[in-house]
DNA sequence: AAGGATGTTGCCTG
DNA sequence: TCAGGCAACATCCT
């Protein structure tokens, strides 16, 4: 479900029902939050940051993140009971197997809104420049780092290196200045192409790489553990030079 | 139809 | 003491 455009599509949806300045009338779910505290109060804004979904409320926000197998339903239900759901005057927004967290602080200080790929503050040349503080670390792991691609996660990653022609397991320092840029570009820009598809049930015809086993060009996809967090890498050795 | 995976946190161990 | 490893969470597609 979840990756950064993913949930623009959430709030694009959820913004279509015109919900901000209004009220939700009760909160039920199996969550152990308090509740209570949303009932009643206006929600200011949806917003969101990378991977997170925000419900914001005077003075405090509901970060709502759908992580490996989270879903939701406007509207709808599942059969399964929702870990959380919002009942507006006529609406309601179901959210099942996701992790929820309240936030007390203003949410400027807590998000650097720039680092959101889907962010209009998103800039190539300020991450090519973050990007010499990772120089020890591999390509693959900073296109998971959610403080320099806020929203990108494992497709987007897998992608983008394809599309560059950079293998994994490269690292930032050895990587010549071109590289660099490019994978800031191709961020950026693997991330909107892959909401247009998501929003044309297409995404997965467009995968070059990822979950595949044969790329574009005819060579056959290795398959990895790659970085720190171990997640899996696709790549073709061909067309991928390793620096 | 079993196995794997679009993610993150936090505990345990050496 | 701290970094790395790994389980936990829970669902759906192949």
């Amino acid at each position: 479900m979840p990756e950064g455009p993913s949930i623009v599509i959430l709030r694009e949806l959820i913004e279509d029902l015109k919900l901000e300045g209004t009220k939700v009338l009760k909160v039920i779910g199996t969550t152990e939050l308090d509740k209570k505290r949303m009932e009643g109060q206006k929600v200011l804004a949806f917003k969101t940051w990378g991977k997170h979904f925000l419900i914001c409320f005077k003075g405090f926000a509901l970060r709502i993140h759908l992580m490996m197998f989270g879903t939701y339903r406007i509207n709808e239900h599942k059969k399964v009971k929702p870990k959380i759901s919002f009942i507006f005057k006529d609406n309601e927004i179901n959210f099942y197997t996701c992790s929820l967290q309240f936030i007390e602080d203003d949410l400027d200080n807590v998000y650097d809104w720039s680092a959101d790929i889907m962010s209009k503050k998103w800039d190539v040349k300020k991450t090519v420049k973050r990007l010499a503080d990772h120089n020890d670390d591999l390509v693959c792991d900073v296109l998971l780092n959610q403080q320099l691609f806020s929203g990108s996660g494992n497709i987007i990653k897998n992608e983008v290196l394809y599309q560059i022609g950079v293998q994994p397991k490269s690292k930032i320092k050895d990587l010549p200045l071109i590289k660099l840029k490019a994978l800031a570009t191709h961020a950026k820009s693997y991330a909107f192409d892959f909401l247009k598809w998501k929003k044309e049930y297409t995404l997965s015809k467009h995968w070059e790489v990822y979950s595949q086993k044969i790329c574009p060009q005819k060579h056959p996809i290795k398959k990895e553990d790659i970085g720190k967090n171990k997640r899996i890498s696709y790549y073709c050795e061909t067309c991928q030079k390793l620096y």
